[in-house]
DNA sequence: AGTTTAATATAACAAAGTGATATATATGGA
DNA sequence: TCCATATATATCACTTTGTTATATTAAACT
């Protein structure tokens, strides 16, 4: 019932690259390395990923770097989190009911499907920019 | 972000123990290992972690078995579920701040404690008996 | 043209987590 | 005393996950 590290690097490095990047302007790996203090070799895997999802553009050569594809108001946090670790499931039959071998009779089928939901929910309610500029609020520990 | 196979067969243990047991009445896991399918070794250690979180009662010698320690409505989700797999934290920093690198300067934490917040929360809400009489329904899938 | 910087693509490895099985002991009823 | 059951550890195999390594490709700059 984790989030995987995968995840949460994924996120941190778009928190970096949006930050210090631009329409025109590109960021290296090695700068963001820096920043996030994650590893290259790392990070050069889920960058990848996450340019295969079109969450980033790649530029080669000398002085190159990524950049956002688009305007992080326009990046959902479940756009980054699903490329980074795939499709949201947390259970593997909600998707593929023929891999549940209670099949029908699945008596938690609802609440798995539930969890799911506020969890999609939530990561599609926010974007890159709600993360930059610290727009989400946890509601207060009562203690 | 899987819900563990044993967090799933906790539910399902504790929805048989529900159904075949009452305040006078034990079931043995040999009797739930038939009706769950699951299996019965497996099951044993699961069993533990649930009498240990007081959710089930054992009876040892002949004709003993597991039944639950309290009516139904009074256990929740969230309890199965914790006995099984430990406290739901969908990141380790969450409890121990000092396990976190960033430390105080995390961007994402208040994501964390969200998600793990509705996830918590959900499980709050119902009881073995709402699973076991079907209360729960997720919204229906848009298609 | 050639060198350099950086992305891209696989591969290999190690550590941790998870599911399952095995073995031994304790308990209490018949 | 015997047997069915819970209780408690230990062990093993498999999968996942994080990490590092090794090439290859692409483009800019000198």
């Amino acid at each position: 019932m984790k989030l995987s590290r995968r995840a949460r690097y994924a996120l941190r490095m778009m928190l970096s690259i949006a930050r210090y990047s631009g329409p025109d302007e590109r960021v290296s790996l090695k700068e963001v390395a820096k920043k996030t203090k994650i590893s290259r070799r790392y990070m050069e895997q889920l960058a990848i990923a996450l340019k295969n999802s079109d969450l980033i553009v790649g530029i080669t050569g000398k002085g190159g770097g990524y950049r956002l594809s688009r305007p992080a108001p326009e990046i959902k946090l479940a756009d980054i989190v699903t490329a980074a670790i795939g499709p949201i499931e947390i259970v593997e039959c909600l998707d593929h009911a023929d891999s549940c071998l209670q099949a029908a009779g699945c008596e938690c089928r609802e609440l798995y499907q539930q969890i799911n939901d506020r969890i999609t929910d939530l990561l599609n309610e926010y974007t890159l920019a709600d993360l930059a500029n610290k727009k989400i609020k946890a509601a207060l520990p009562k203690d």
